[in-house]
DNA sequence: GTCTATATCCCGATAGAC
DNA sequence: GTCTATCGGGATATAGAC
């Protein structure tokens, strides 16, 4: 029994899930070098020795945040389906990103954080695991660009702006705080944007 | 003679300018905590003391490089001009904002890394400054669309979608250069960019 | 696995001579 | 204005007992 493949979580594996869940909350609002571990460990409610036994360095401890992070920011692109129609897709994608801005903040921040930085830690994994998926959706709105659904954009630059302006309202949310003093926690503020989103990039693909 | 007002700028001045792009520079990469005052004096080739000497503080500085950063933002906001069409104003806007990303990415980057730590020194200033060109600027858009010169659209939705792919350029070009493997500073890449993004918001505004 | 104690280093800031 | 020397604090990480 040198590997157990238990369903149900260790001990030490809920551990590991409370201290990566305090390090993304402080790493996501100060950065990495502004938390110490420290604090980590105060807020992961650990002794500071304890959380270097399971992630034995701050770097160690980093990147696994930051992987958690990537594979939840991959699961709304799988909404961009040849199955749905464009105008479908593309709402549904805005919604749960919109959505992921709202309900993970943190992880959003701490994602712009690590390119900010210049992605030294997930530079790799951009290319390894989000590349691929990023040319599989563009084969897809290539599909409904050819079969007439949609209007020619570059699929590339249609991403990356789908990307920004959803992720806007968790990484710079304190600045849309100050500008409106709304947040996606009021459901009014969520549903308009959503609204307006959605009316920006459905109007730009109209064929 | 208290206070000379002097055309030529004193040595101290320049040395404080020195200093400022010195802290710019490395600010910008790793956050504030990432970079030690140490390399900053280096980078500016000055003493540590000399520089605390300009700069009593660490805060200090990074204060005096903020509002350095966000005049500078605040420059191309000027296009959206009621004698201007929004057609116009929006496409110079566009264009001047990308601009921004390249030839100010470091400027860009440490805006967005204050928003990600909450705005705790701009904070303030959003509101003295930003707000009330951001008033003035709904405003005009506000007569545009009474005048149907352009679809109706929630001006402050509109501007955040503005600065949200324009800026996406710079605190993004790792993960763009990552995923494209190309630079705003490749003109062909810069030409494409400026288009997609004025494609994206004139569509949304056709009357 | 968890603890106490501690090594080691770097950072921001000050003191005081020149 | 600029320097050398240094203080005091806090950070990451380790050693070794239990």
């Amino acid at each position: 029994m040198a590997t157990p493949l238990r369903k149900t979580p260790s001990k030490s594996d809920r551990k590991r899930e409370v201290i990566l869940a305090a390090a993304l909350e402080l790493f996501s609002r100060s950065g990495v070098d502004g938390a110490s571990l420290d604090r980590v460990a105060e807020r992961a409610d650990v002794s500071k020795t304890n959380l270097i036994y399971y992630y034995p360095s701050k770097d160690a401890l980093y990147a696994a945040v930051l992987n958690n992070v990537l594979s939840l920011w991959l699961v709304p692109l799988e909404a961009i389906d040849r199955a749905n129609s464009p105008q479908e897709a593309i709402a549904t994608y805005i919604r749960q990103k919109i959505t992921f801005s709202r309900d993970h903040a943190d992880a959003s921040r701490l994602f712009c954080f690590e390119i900010l930085y210049g992605a030294p830690v997930l530079g790799g994994r951009l290319r390894d695991r989000l590349q691929p998926v990023m040319d599989e959706k563009a084969a897809v709105f290539a599909h409904w660009i050819a079969s007439g659904q949609m209007a020619a954009v570059d699929p590339y630059q249609f991403l990356y702006s789908l990307w920004a302006t959803t992720q806007h309202f968790a990484d710079f949310a304190s600045q849309i705080e100050a500008l409106s003093r709304r947040t996606l926690d009021d459901p009014a503020f969520f549903e308009e944007s959503v609204a307006h989103v959605t009316a920006l990039f459905l109007a730009r693909i109209r064929p």
